[in-house]
DNA sequence: CTTGAACTTGGAGTGCACTCCAAGGTTCAA
DNA sequence: TTGAACCTTGGAGTGCACTCCAAGTTCAAG
């Protein structure tokens, strides 16, 4: 049994950032100490874990609300829930080929000016970016 | 030469977002008129698009701001300006990676349970996501 | 038994990126 | 020439995700 202080302090978050995902429902503690110190497991742990993944890849708390009560609930595999994560998929897939785009970008300009003869304004950055048009999000 | 409301509509942007990013610093009008209006070019809708793609990659406009920076920087193209590109690429790759390991979660999670036989907590999303230990940010 | 660190709740404050007024000036088609 | 649809500035308000603080309680080491 951690407390709060002990599972925040191996997350990497702060007490208050655990407080706030419990207010918003991401996370709950196993049991209350009789003193009402809040108790966890490891469970906690690797659920803090995904959260800050999830958060790290775009996601809203939110959202992240919504994956996880994809893992605990009751209804079947395949229904909304089914529907809901392939939804997300589709998102992160979108957000992905943005960034790969991206990245491309920057590599050109990174690689296309290694002998740093030519002015900023000749790269490609703007340029390859500004180029890429987007279908409506 | 477009108005401020012209270059919302072809953007997608609202004219307030965009007098907003003029506050940061991150979008001029070409000129104005002799009523204060704003007028614009082509390459302020080229400059909007591209602050749009960056956000979607997941930068801040403060970091967007150093972004477009690097074009019209008067340094050459191989000094702090690329050390500045090289490391906002090292941000997104690891962004990106973060990213996929979600998205074949996900998978894992929607092909996992084609037949809707099993109940949601066997399924594969956050253990698959609880088990990528990940390096410090 | 004391002292200091860690915990509790509740509420206020922060930074970002807008968004939404209000009050007024400008443009243009009917 | 008038009225709708645009534009201006300035400032207040919003939602998210915390962060900080106050006042009080609990725990563990010396």
């Amino acid at each position: 049994m951690l407390t709060i202080g002990k599972i925040a302090e191996l997350s990497g978050l702060t007490t208050d950032a655990i407080r706030y995902y419990e207010k918003e429902g991401l996370i709950a503690p196993l049991q209350k100490s009789g003193a009402g110190y809040r108790l966890y497991n490891d469970d906690a742990l690797r659920r803090l874990h995904f959260i800050r993944q999830a958060q790290q890849c775009g996601f809203s708390l939110a959202e992240i609300l919504q994956l996880l009560t994809l893992q605990h609930s009751d209804a079947s595999c395949c229904s909304d829930v089914r529907k809901l994560a392939v939804e997300k998929k589709l998102q992160l897939e979108t957000r992905i080929r943005d960034m790969q785009a991206m990245s491309s970008a920057l590599d050109a300009l990174i690689t296309g000016c290694k002998v740093d003869a030519q002015p900023v304004d000749q790269c490609t950055i703007l340029s390859a970016l500004e180029g890429v048009p987007r279908e409506k999000t």
